[in-house]
DNA sequence: CTAGTGGTGGCAAACGTTTACAAGGCCGTG
DNA sequence: CACGGCCTTGTAAACGTTTGCCACCACTAG
């Protein structure tokens, strides 16, 4: 035994220990205590086995992930690509995800681009690098040309050497997806408004930058087109995805058109709108109806409960989760659909 | 060239390439490229730089962080255990860690322990598996003994061979800490009532196996002896850290006392607090005062605004991603605090 | 003209695993 | 008694990097 051997074999209660010492202190080749750690279908006895495994518990051997990973090629890391982690809305996906994934035992890279395309692309490279199996885009599409060619070609190359790409919202990459259908969605809620006896119906719109305003918007002209509804330009307002920017809207609205209800194009912005009504002397929903779309957190204990579509986000991670897990198996999973639901608060009333 | 290297040679447009490729196409041995693509302080002459340099970019090198990790030891990966990443306290605090880690080029893996020991302590082991340099315990800790003290002689031996830990919230371990004084911030927000002319403050506790509930209670108890007020086992109720246990508590206390003012343990508790006072016919703040801690997104739109104090989550991420980055500098870092703001809005008046 | 020096480059080992291949022992069978 | 085969084990190469050590070259100085 050279000193070197020694101090290793020593450092017992210390470092980490590799599957040589383990090996070393069973009495066996490296070889045969990869095999009883790793699980290998390579039969071993009974009796060198329990040998191997007594060793490696003595030794506290937890296996390095990073050096199987190199030779089996499957690291068991996700890299996942939100746009704000700090958001619930992409707090819920990530932990359907987690929940999901945790029987494989598979560990989250999770990353907030903040809507930078280039921060996006970095992170995207950096979990290429880091050997992912897979990476998932919770976030919708960034509109910027570079980013998207950039990404395109990335993801392209990743697929082609057998990673899994998955996105969880409305995105140009090709990938496996779940998909919620926001138009609908949208269309959904001026219908359930028509219902309740409006015929006069608002819209306060995200930024246009946004896919998903955009949907969302189109599922309003939709709806308004099919139920033959009244509108004009006056009939839409917009603002950013926050509660000032629903409060804005609103009066802009207001200032224009003379509406019976009013749907916003996110909860944040539905709240805010409220904020407005009644800080403005008008009942909600006496004088107006308000109604939102995603039903986060917020909603329900809000000026006034707030009746909304709930985008089912923890489903989506966790639907997301196993079209990832089929795909990483070498199967060719279909894509998942998702539904919304109509939450009815009291924001609405029949007129 | 064997058949074997011309494949790889040729599969430019598909597969990853590896430094073996770069060196062939630029004409250098793999030391060489490994130098300059790894900014190493050995010396490599500019043409030859220019040369490994614009093969790699023919080829979209990029080097695998698992194989460098294998002999620098250093994987450029953190693990952050969080009680729930759906969670915007938990959302706000990774957040933090990511914008302070950006620049060091770090990733990050997350993980929800929704608190069960088990899970937690797995979690922990993967993360060790997968060679983290850092582990970060954004939540505090669980009070189940066997937990205690597996993961303490982990991180232990994860320390004893360089790993850093820190804690970001009230936690057994030793590691680096970021620390909010909880006893000091609830003793305050008595004392800022008291400020208002209350003297009868009732107490809306959570669950006492949360250490951070029992640290708020005793703040409180504090800070009631000191300023000399009334108080008695009727005026401390408790609930499940939610909407509907804050409502359960606000009932049970306004059964067993009067009060001017009720401080609850969290937001979301004084938010339910609000509702059953509202919907049982008292007015807010006009007969009853109502105080939360934490600041969560939800405060403001609450059905009154609520005063509340901002614990900054989003601080004591960035706060950790330093004392982190120091520590794994070699440096000996200080324990950070940091400090709440009482919050003024609409659920507080003076009497 | 030779020896020393400094700047570049390559060889090969190492990190901790997995796994293809081969080899040894033992048993049963012919 | 010899041979084939199965069961178990070991040997060594491989994954993609980094890095200690050495070698080479071109200069410069004596």
């Amino acid at each position: 035994m050279t000193s070197k051997q020694r101090s290793q074999a020593v450092s017992d209660g210390g470092g980490s220990s590799s599957l040589r010492h383990v090996a070393q202190l069973a009495g066996v080749s490296v070889a045969t205590a990869s095999r009883v750690m790793s699980g290998s279908s390579h039969p071993v006895s009974e009796l060198t086995r329990q040998r191997v495994l007594s060793a490696a518990d003595r030794l506290a051997f937890e296996p390095n992930r990073l050096a199987r990973a190199l030779v089996t090629a499957r690291s068991q890391t996700i890299g996942v690509i939100v746009h704000d982690i700090s958001d619930p809305y992409f707090g819920d996906i990530v932990k359907g995800l987690e929940d999901g994934l945790e029987v494989e035992d598979y560990r989250l890279f999770v990353a907030s681009s903040v809507r930078d395309p280039d921060k996006e692309t970095s992170y995207v490279r950096a979990f290429l690098a880091h050997q992912v199996d897979a990476v998932v885009f919770a976030a919708s599409s960034i509109t910027d040309p570079g980013y998207i060619e950039t990404v395109q070609s990335l993801m392209r190359r990743f697929q082609a050497r057998g990673g899994v790409v998955v996105t969880l919202s409305d995105h140009v990459i090709d990938g496996h997806r779940v998909i919620f259908d926001n138009h609908q969605a949208m269309a959904d809620m001026v219908g359930y408004l028509f219902e309740r006896g409006h015929r006069s119906i608002g819209y306060i719109g995200g930024p246009s930058e946004l896919e998903v305003s955009r949907v969302r918007l189109a599922g309003y002209h939709a709806a308004v087109a099919e139920l033959g509804l009244e509108s004009g330009s006056g009939h839409v307002a917009e603002g950013g995805f926050t509660v000032t920017g629903g409060s804005a809207a609103m009066a802009d609205l207001l200032a224009n058109v003379e509406v019976t209800a009013v749907v916003a194009a996110n909860d944040l912005m539905a709240i805010g709108a409220m904020r407005h009504l009644l800080t403005s002397g008008k009942a909600v929903p006496d004088d107006i109806s308000v109604a939102g779309l995603d039903d986060i957190a917020i909603a329900e204990y809000g000026p006034v409960p707030l009746t909304t579509m709930r985008v089912p986000t923890y489903e989506i991670g966790r639907r997301g989760a196993e079209i990832l897990l089929e795909g990483l198996d070498g199967g060719e999973p279909e894509d998942a659909s998702v539904v919304g639901e109509i939450i009815e608060r009291d924001s609405v009333r029949s007129v």
